[in-house]
DNA sequence: CCATTGATCGTCT
DNA sequence: GACGATCAATGGT
């Protein structure tokens, strides 16, 4: 209970935009047979699946994309760039296939199991920074995919920790894509140093 | 500080 | 067969 109570369903069954930006501040934690490691999330996009030309449901259903369009409350993990993993929380009503992507965060539990998970010598203001880098501190892979966060026995849970205030939010655009460039649904804590680089395609 | 580039492979056209 | 919701290393300003 270190970081509060387990975020209920209900906190994702909702605009993904809104949820996107009242996870800043929240605890996503991780827990397997090496140990716990949770995170501080500090940097978040939204997704709004078929209404959204740069989420992977734009086009619709497909094996890799099944999961987002499901019930509120799972993860979607995938596969990028031939090496790295990244994860979501489906949002939304069931059959409306919108995520958030998780992007970065500042590690408040577990640093050592973190830390070996990505490099020895990895600084604390760049080990989950980025959402590879994240997925990678929390060990998570495609074999996550569909586990919900919403339960307190889950080995994948969402803690509620401690909102940020609207005024320390900053929104802008999202990184790394090609379509929809300009639209801001980007959220960061301002000034936080962990959040990840603001390199754009 | 900023810009550029190679690595590496699943997914969808 | 092309293209990524990326990262780290490199080299210049």
């Amino acid at each position: 209970m270190a970081h509060g109570r387990v975020l209920p369903t209900s906190f994702f069954d909702r605009d993904v935009v809104d949820v996107a930006r009242d996870l800043l501040g929240r605890v996503v934690e991780s827990e397997t047979e090496e140990g716990v490691v949770a995170v501080r999330l500090v940097e978040t996009e939204a997704y709004a699946g078929e209404d959204d030309p740069a989420s992977h449901a734009w086009r619709g259903p497909t094996p890799r994309t099944a999961v987002m369009f499901g019930p509120p409350g799972h993860v979607y993990v995938y596969f990028t760039y031939g090496m790295h993993w990244c994860a979501n929380v489906v949002c939304g009503p069931d059959g409306r296939a919108s995520a958030v992507l998780l992007r970065a965060g500042e590690v408040v539990e577990g640093l050592g199991l973190a830390r070996s998970r990505r490099r020895p010598d990895a600084a604390d203001r760049i080990l989950a920074s980025g959402p590879a880098n994240l997925a990678s501190c929390l060990g998570l892979d495609g074999t996550w995919t569909g586990r919900r966060v919403t339960s307190p026995r889950s080995p994948l849970r969402l803690r509620a920790g401690t909102p940020v205030d609207d005024s320390a939010v900053v929104a802008g655009p999202r990184v790394g894509i090609t379509r929809a460039v300009d639209v801001p649904w980007r959220f960061t804590v301002a000034g936080d140093r962990h959040v990840s680089g603001t390199r754009r395609a």
